[in-house]
DNA sequence: CCAATGTATCTCAGTGCTAAGGAATCTGGG
DNA sequence: CCCAGATTCCTTAGCACTGAGATACATTGG
């Protein structure tokens, strides 16, 4: 527990004296969660760029690697994985593809859709970019002992099933 | 404690037998701290729009309407609560100016600063928005018990701490 | 007082996303 | 079998942001 003030602690205070009326403690959670996503998002970043990658690029091809053999999916499939539209991830496959890291044929069983695989070029930049995000990832958690992460995992897994998230 | 597999457990159980050399278990947390964001966001976003607002205009107006009398700060003051670059809150402020929602005026005591100022139909406009967004965050926040949300709270606390995270 | 450095704001090109919509293909009820 | 509706992927315009850099002003140390 820290003892110092932080932004949304200042954030509060402001406005319980703007408005008292109010209940605005919901923003002690959703303020702090909004903030941490900015900062582990700027993190992830450098350490994506070290790799010659970006969040979106990662995404992608860490989905089709961790996919297994064939290392290989449709569009649909890393739209839903990812939460963007299809509109972002034609344009992610255009990149990855330009850069020679996935590859785009038509599917044998459906005209209407496109087998995206991993290259061994895209296959190997994982193998360098995966244990270097990770420890950029317990960098960030360093901070939390076990019984800290486990309540965290638990308080995400309810607020994730609150607003419907599912697996496909 | 819910007891279906989400997104997340999927992507960890597929890491797990494609790298079983590898800890993945830093994903539990930054993997399900991401995607809640996303969804979070789209929720926000939702009710910003019932106001004709978007969360980058709703955090301009908030930040100046809880600094209380006389709702005044400069580009810069906006900027480092904003958490995003000088350019991006310059383009904030063309777009609420333009609306009418703000006002910018040079600074009496720094030639290079501006004031900018909640007018009127700025204030009335967050007047409405907030209680609105309030009953958003509650309801993404409603499946958690008080001692939840304070442990919520605790570990945010810890990792933005660990991050660098600071009031100003 | 001046020069050098720092600070505040803005401009602009580039980037990656969404929203909307189009073309091709699949599916299932009649 | 046929066709209406659903699905898949892509294209494009518009949008908000970043990063780099320009401009104007402030501050500091000699």
């Amino acid at each position: 527990m820290a003892e110092h003030e932080d932004h949304v602690d200042r954030v509060v205070r402001q406005w319980g004296a703007e408005r008292p009326d109010l209940d605005v403690s919901p923003m002690e959670v959703i303020g702090r969660l909004k903030r941490l996503s900015r900062l582990v998002d700027a993190e992830l970043k450098e350490t994506f760029a070290r790799h010659d990658l970006d969040f979106a690029s990662f995404d992608v091809l860490a989905t089709l690697r961790r996919s297994g053999p064939p290392y290989r999916l449709t569009p649909t499939g890393l739209m839903r994985s990812a939460m963007v539209t299809s509109g972002a991830i034609s344009q992610r496959l255009d990149r990855l593809e330009a850069r020679g890291l996935v590859t785009r044929t038509p599917s044998g069983s459906d005209g209407r859709s496109r087998d995206v695989e991993l290259t061994e070029a895209g296959y190997a930049l994982m193998d360098r970019a995966l244990p270097d995000h990770l420890a950029t990832e317990r960098r960030i958690l360093a901070g939390l002992d076990k019984a800290q992460t486990a309540a965290f995992i638990d308080v995400l897994r309810v607020v994730l099933d609150t607003l419907g998230d599912s697996p496909d």
